[in-house]
DNA sequence: CTATAAAAAACGAGCGTTCGCTTTAAGGAG
DNA sequence: CTCCTTAAAGCGAACGCTCGTTTTTTATAG
């Protein structure tokens, strides 16, 4: 089908990333063959490689797909509640930890990108940026936090922050490593810690 | 060379073990080939076979002794300390992180054997049954706590212990991933957050 | 001598990728 | 509308290479 429209491209591109997707959360990047991928789209060798020049093509933009799609999330908090308490942002935040834990979630392809990143730069350089933008919105609502009495005013909300974003992996490894606490559990904990009021 | 003592036996097979934890610390377990781990250790394809029946053996003793190893710092925390409040038990664990994030570090191997359980059954059962004896440990601190008064009466030492076990691999992580804040400042987060006494 | 640790050659399977062929939709000419 | 040209989309056999492993050979400690 040649002179296809630009919808129909996007929509193949898609279709492979998605295919990608499953496939790198079944198996791993490494485990998981050109071939697999290709058997899970549905297309042929050729059809793939005019869309993607590699598999470390593919691969880096499935990593950054699901490593920039969790800042945009916490970005979106951020916008859509400009006013929210630190208690509350975790709990959304938290939320959606749960939401990708699953088999299929996003959790488990970024595990795989962590361990990615240990061994390539590039990777690890975006990696690096995207979390600490990640971390950059937790400051800003530490600030708020401060302005606000919901922290003492001497809280240093670089340090806060790194506390708080820190508690999403944690929680997150915990669910998905041992099957870990529930939210309710784990936010019962911040809780009992941190004396939050949490609802 | 024949009928080798035991002691010989014993350090060739560390010396194998040493050689393939640096490979796998260097480029992950599936892009190191077995003779990447072979000329690391200086043998031929005939010794390290002899040591290891295959690839995969050599990296569930190696990802073991990682997982393993992070318990047994935390149980021998336990047991050198058996009176310590939870702001001290954190405080150690987190130099024992800092301790292990370097280049040549456990964590790395620590993050790419996460990966590797999410596509391993058997070494998943095995990260969550240390895992889970690992955050043991902290439900005793925090039973502790809740004895001494370093936590109010009704804090739920489950709840606790596993917002605690999170932190660690929550700093970890920031600090391999992205620089992440050094570990006075996590602290002080913490002590922002939490108002345990950290000295 | 003998048993066996160590070395090394060799193997088949499967990898990522290339490349030339075929198919097909778009667009202009009539 | 119909036909033809054209260029891109799609395809899949084949390639070179490297992988993990097996098998064979060599060397030597006991």
């Amino acid at each position: 089908m040649p002179r296809v429209s630009e919808s129909h491209r996007a929509a193949r591109r898609e279709q492979i990333l998605a295919a990608g997707r499953r496939c790198f959360t079944r198996n791993g990047f490494h485990a998981t063959s050109m071939q697999d991928v290709i058997a899970e789209a549905g297309l042929s060798i050729g059809a793939v490689y005019r869309y993607f020049g590699s598999k470390q093509e593919l691969v880096t933009a499935i990593a950054e797909d699901v490593i920039g799609g969790a800042d945009g999330v916490l970005a979106g908090l951020a916008r859509e509640h400009p006013d929210t308490g630190l208690a509350e942002v975790l709990e959304h935040a938290l939320e959606f930890v749960d939401a990708e834990s699953g088999p299929d979630g996003a959790l488990r392809v970024a595990v795989q990108v962590w361990a990615e990143a240990m061994r390539d730069e590039s990777l690890a350089a975006f990696v690096k940026d995207v979390y600490s933008r990640f971390r950059g919105h937790f400051v800003g609502f530490a600030r708020r936090a401060v302005a606000s009495g919901e922290l003492p005013p001497d809280a240093d909300p670089e340090a806060v922050a790194s506390v708080l974003f820190g508690l999403l992996p944690g929680y997150a490894l915990q669910r998905i490593l041992t099957g870990g606490p529930d939210r309710a559990t784990f936010l019962a904990g911040v809780r009992s810690l941190i004396g939050l009021q949490l609802r």
